[in-house]
RNA sequence: GCGCCUGUAGCUCAGGUGGAUAGAGCAUCGGAUUUCUAAUCCGAUGGCCGGGGGUUCGAGUCCCUCCAGGCGCGCCA
């Protein structure tokens, strides 16, 4: 069975149709919506065609508005000004075919089948073991589980891969520093904190003690080749991180469909280096300097293992393999780009890492394709949340946690919910859903790119284009629906002219366009095209909410058609809250 | 020094692969509730879209250049 996909996709291309049997060839992308003051639904801009036809756009216009047949079409008129073809939509049509087109399935309005059969993985998260969940691993997070969210919507089989950080040299630093400074009682009652305050101190006293780099680097070596204390110590840090952040996890709703650290490839990097140096890709080399961080002298024997990059226009090459013969970052990151791609062969790889990566996995992608492994690896970058003091800095204990940030984000909801007649329980219970959709939201709802400086008020906020303002026009929907236990959307039909005010066809228009935005997200990664446009949809609502009486409605034909653009409204926006990863309460 | 990103209203941000008069939130000022929850709605004020060149019928969007900020540049992750 076809996809029949939604009102305006079909449109669009039914005016490509009409427009071809007129000569005149355009793409469906070119017709755009009509957003603002102009008396059109739809409107074709003529200037490039005109110029290829040595015509003037107006008159090509206006020809074209005089020949198209649109009886029988979605289309109720045709005309010309200013060199667009302006389109207005039979209303009646328009109305009765976005209400089937949301009759068909309810719940996954919007969906698609486009991704059926086909598999991405996304990495996400992915926090640092024994370092703090700050607010700078939130983008991280929330980001990838949106984009799984809406992948998903699409048909995709996703894997969401949480690739924790508990391997690499910071361990050697932090089991150096509890060898040195470590309590076990510390440990035991407040392992979170006793593991920063070492981690802090160790960089702290590394500025003016010179042999702690060295004795973290050797830390790890032994952690590397199977050392007892080493590994055990190791393995209780693991536990006690993953313990936080699982508590975490259930408090954002966060889910993943896999969950394992950097040590789980530990057995597959000899092989990734063989290979590497077999192929021809890699190669030994004397290093070039001292070690940045010990300074000591370079060995006679000691060989670093880099992949060159110049060919592929980087001057910087790859690092497989420090000279004391230990891994790196990237090699652990090849290790599991293969053994993804051996268990789930996916189409593509989603990285969901700061932008400072950004060169970093460059040379990824590029060692990658020099291995033969041709699945292609997409960097999703954001930017940096950062300190109005400067950067977040786990070192320098300069963070903000983010267990506070929620918790702060609940308190302020509950001031709020105080006064409602509602039980503690539930009021409880609808603080946490609006003070963690605040903070996802303020998150989601701007491109990614961009850097944020952290403000609690800015994420926190409860009013304007916030999660708050979407879930209680939710709420105000459940309300309404609450009170007419009789209808029921499934079978509604629309008797022709039923809707009277312009707030009726605005909001139907912004129902309209909600797929789209799903498939703009998706192309482009962007979780906040989904986010503009539910918080359009929400206004669009308020502004009908407000003028349009709905049980009191003047007729019953006029009260059920209200009834089911509230019933919609409310699906659409739990829907596209639900691919943002945010929940929606009956009552606020 | 080189590379990448960002610069839009007082503040924080939206602005499909270039299209009609650049839009929101916050803040400020003024209105709206005997009516489906006011975490709401309506209105007003507020813009050389960082500066300067260029391409084009048309530039916030593309190119060049300068300025400002952020990030990165071989054995951290």
């Amino acid at each position: 069975m076809p996809d029949p996909g939604y009102f305006l996709t079909r449109c669009r291309e039914e005016l490509v149709g009409l427009l071809a049997t007129q000569g005149t060839s355009v793409n469906a992308t070119e017709v755009r919506d009509v957003e603002g003051g102009i008396d059109a639904d739809l409107a074709v801009p003529l200037f490039r065609i005109a110029k290829e036809r040595g015509e003037s756009p107006q008159a090509l216009a206006e020809r074209l508005a005089g020949s198209l047949q649109l009886k029988g079409t979605r289309f109720a008129s045709a005309t010309a000004l200013k060199g667009y073809l302006n389109l207005t939509f039979d209303k009646t049509r328009f109305a009765q075919e976005v209400i089937a087109d949301f009759q068909r399935d309810p719940d996954r309005y919007g969906s698609t089948r486009t991704g059926a059969g086909r598999a991405i993985v996304i990495d996400y998260s992915s926090p640092n073991i024994a370092k703090p969940f700050s607010v700078g691993h939130l983008r991280s997070t929330i980001i990838g589980q949106a984009l799984h969210n809406i992948l998903s919507f699409l048909g995709f089989q996703v894997i969401g891969d949480n690739h924790l950080g508990d391997w690499g040299t910071q361990f050697g630093k932090l089991l150096s520093a509890f060898a040195r400074w470590g309590s076990e009682a510390e440990l035991e009652s407040n392992p979170t904190a006793h593991l920063l305050s070492l981690y802090v101190r160790f960089h702290d006293e590394a500025k003016t003690n010179k042999d702690l780099e060295v004795e973290a680097l050797d830390w790890f070596r032994r952690l590397e080749t199977g050392d007892e204390r080493a590994r055990s110590l190791w393995q209780r840090f693991v536990r006690m991180s993953t313990d936080e952040f699982g508590r975490i996890y259930d408090l954002l709703g966060v889910k993943f469909d896999s969950m394992r650290g950097e040590s789980t490839y530990e057995d597959r990097l000899s092989g990734v280096i063989s290979r590497a140096l077999a192929k021809g890709v890699a190669r030994r080399e004397k290093p070039t300097a001292a070690m940045v961080t010990g300074g000591d002298e370079v060995g006679p024997d000691e060989t670093v293992v880099i992949i060159p990059l110049d060919d592929a226009g980087i001057e910087t090459p790859l690092i497989l393999q420090k000279s004391d013969g230990t891994s790196l970052y990237a090699t652990r990151e090849i290790a599991t780009a293969e053994y993804r791609i051996e268990r789930w062969h996916p189409e593509k790889m989603l990285y969901v890492v700061g932008k400072e990566q950004e060169l970093y996995f460059r040379q990824f992608s590029a060692a990658l394709a020099k291995l033969g492994i041709n699945v292609p690896c997409v960097h999703v970058t954001f930017g940096l949340v950062r300190l109005p003091e400067g950067r977040m800095s786990t070192r320098a204990g300069r963070v903000v946690f983010l267990e506070d940030v929620i918790s702060e984000a609940i308190r302020r909801a509950e001031v709020v919910v105080r006064d409602r007649d509602l039980t503690p329980e539930e009021k409880a219970r609808i603080s946490r859903i609006v003070g963690i959709g605040a903070i996802k939201y303020a998150d989601l709802s701007q491109s990614r790119i961009k850097e944020v400086v952290f403000d609690w008020d800015r994420m926190l906020a409860l009013d304007g284009d916030s999660a708050p303002y979407l879930q209680y026009a939710y709420t105000r929907t459940r309300s309404i629906l609450r009170k007419a236990p009789d209808f029921v959307s499934s079978t509604f039909i629309l008797h022709p002219s039923s809707f009277i005010l312009p707030e009726e066809l605005t909001l139907l228009k912004s129902l309209a366009r909600f797929p789209d935005s799903i498939v703009a997200a998706a192309e482009s990664y962007e979780p906040h095209r989904i986010a503009g446009r539910i918080y359009r949809l929400a206004r669009d609502f308020s502004a009908f909410y407000d003028k349009a009486p709905v049980l009191k409605a003047e007729t019953p034909e006029l009260r059920d058609a209200r009834l089911f653009l509230v019933e919609m409204t409310g699906k659409v926006l739990a829907t596209g809250l639900a691919l943002l990863g945010i929940e929606v309460t009956e009552q606020m």
